[in-house]
This record gives C-alpha cells, structure tokens and sequence, in this order.
DNA sequence: CTTGGAATTGGAATTATTCCAAAGAGCCAA
DNA sequence: TTGGCTCTTTGGAATAATTCCAATTCCAAG
C-alpha cells in the first residue's frame, strides 16, 4: 500500500502552481485518498456531495483536473469508457477485470519499466508508459 | 512492415463469424490497409465516400465494429480521444506523439511482453496487455 | 474596506458514439 | 421466379461524458 501523503502535500502542490487550496479541492482529493476504488467523476461528485452538498459538477471535473496537473492524482482511461481517478503516484499499470470491471493497481518494477522503455526505436522520446490489463481475477484485494 | 493480408482473409474471418463480406466492409478494411496511420471513424468515413459516396457514417462505425470483433483490425484508444483503427495484427505498443498527435506502431518483442506479463500477482489472469507511449518523436516513419 | 484575479456554479454546448426503425440485399426453398 | 427470412445499411434521433461560458462568489493584498 502506498502511504497517505500528508494534508499538507495538497496545499504544498497547489502552491507549486500558484494555486489555492480551496476547500472543494481537498475534499474531492480527500475523498479520493479514502477510498482508491478509481471512481469515476460522477462517483467523486456524489461522495464529495456529503461534504459539500452544493458542489457542481463541473467543479469536480474542474478540479480533478487541477490535482491532475499538480501530479497529485492520475487520470486512467479504459477503452471510451468514463476517465477514472488515482491517488497512487507510484509506478503502476492497471488491470481491468471484465467481469466487474474493477480497477486494480499493479505494481512496476523500475526494470520491467525499463525493459518497456527499450522496445522503442531510436527517434522516439517517452515522456510516459502506460500499461493496461484486461483480464479476469480472482482476487480479494 | 506487416505483409498485407490477402483479399479472401476478410471474406474468410468474416464467414468464421457468420457474417457476410459486404461492399461497405471491404472498401472500409481496404482503405484501413491502404493507409496504416490509424485514421479514426470519422476520417474512415471520409476515404471510404471516395469509393462508396452513399455510405453511412453509422455504417462506418459498425463495420469498424465487426472487423475488430473478427481480430481483423484493432481499436486504439488514447486518453479520451476518438477511437482509431489499426490493421496491425501483430503484438505492438502504440506511441502517440503529443506534437502532432500522430500515432506510431511500435513491435513488441515476444521476450518484452512476457517480462510485462511477469508484473502480475497470482490471481489476475490477463487476456490482453496494452502498451501506450507518449513523449515525442523525431522520427521519419 | 476595496479591488483584482482565482475559483465555483448552473446550464448550455459539444462530440463521439450508439440506438432505432425503416428500407435494401442476398440467398434458399418451393 | 417468387416469396420469405435474415443480415445489412441507412439517416436521424438519442445518449453520455466532458467542456464551455458567463455570472457570481471568494479571497488576499494593498
């Protein structure tokens, strides 16, 4: 498990940008610390709503992808489906079981990480991977 | 580069399927084949009026659909941009350049994807793995 | 205080894609 | 050949996620 960052981080980050810590920015990155089930922006709004109940929508969209931009938070896209959201900053892929279509966090080891980055031809410069699973588990994690 | 398939594949995977070869999915698989730079429906739709100046874009998508449900071409999906097609049937990862947005194939070697393969925990079972660079290429393929 | 930029809000707009019902095509049996 | 059956295509409406926009609201500094 990743450790929780510390409440400051949020604040420290914003900071970096030159931006706020707003109130609805914590609670939507506090509710994502929480509970890393990968929710959807939909998902957020309706768990930040208990917080906050007079949030909008599109504060949520706003500021997920404000904590996206501080590298607080990573957007994970599977298929067309809706954009998900994960607090992990550690490198991992992500599984995506059919069946449930759960989101599970899949460690990578810094030297699978660059075997990957070795398959790349000279003239083509990484600035990320991204590695997706798409299976089935059996799994209680 | 990938050798083209022979004509009687479509016809082929097609009826493996139960499905027809129609002129509507000829013309949208050759026009795949023709030019490999992973073209989204829309721009499919687009090259295929050339041939067929009646079709439908609904037809455009559907018949995207059914030749990637008979393996014959894959849908590639980057952040929550447009799904484009790929006649590539080899094992590769993708690598999007964020300049001009363009999308190179590159070769996965058996011995990589096994090592990729490697990172999961026993009780995921994985169908497929999807490797997707991003970064910049200067590059003349 | 006041004032300017940052942030939030609600609703409209956008966009890719899917849905749907009707028309068209191909093929087999009578 | 003529139905009749199923598969396909078609155009347009519908959907769904996200973004845009203009109007407040919120702070923080002077």
């Amino acid at each position: 498990m990743t450790p929780p960052l510390p409440p400051e981080s949020l604040t420290q980050r914003l900071a970096d940008s030159g931006l706020r810590a707003t109130p609805q920015r914590e609670v939507i990155y506090s509710v994502l610390l929480r509970k890393r089930d990968h929710p959807t922006a939909e998902e957020v709004f309706a768990r930040v709503k208990a917080e906050l109940p007079t949030i909008s929508l599109a504060t949520v969209y706003n500021c997920l992808e404000t904590l996206v931009q501080c590298e607080l938070v990573r957007a994970v896209n599977f298929e067309r489906s809706p954009t998900r959201y994960c607090p992990n900053l550690r490198p991992h892929a992500h599984f995506h079981d059919e069946q449930t279509g759960r989101t599970y966090d899949i460690d990578l080891p810094p030297a699978v990480l660059a075997e990957v980055n070795q398959v790349l031809p000279s003239g083509f410069d990484a600035s990320s991977v991204e590695i997706t699973f798409r299976g089935q588990a059996r799994n209680a994690s």
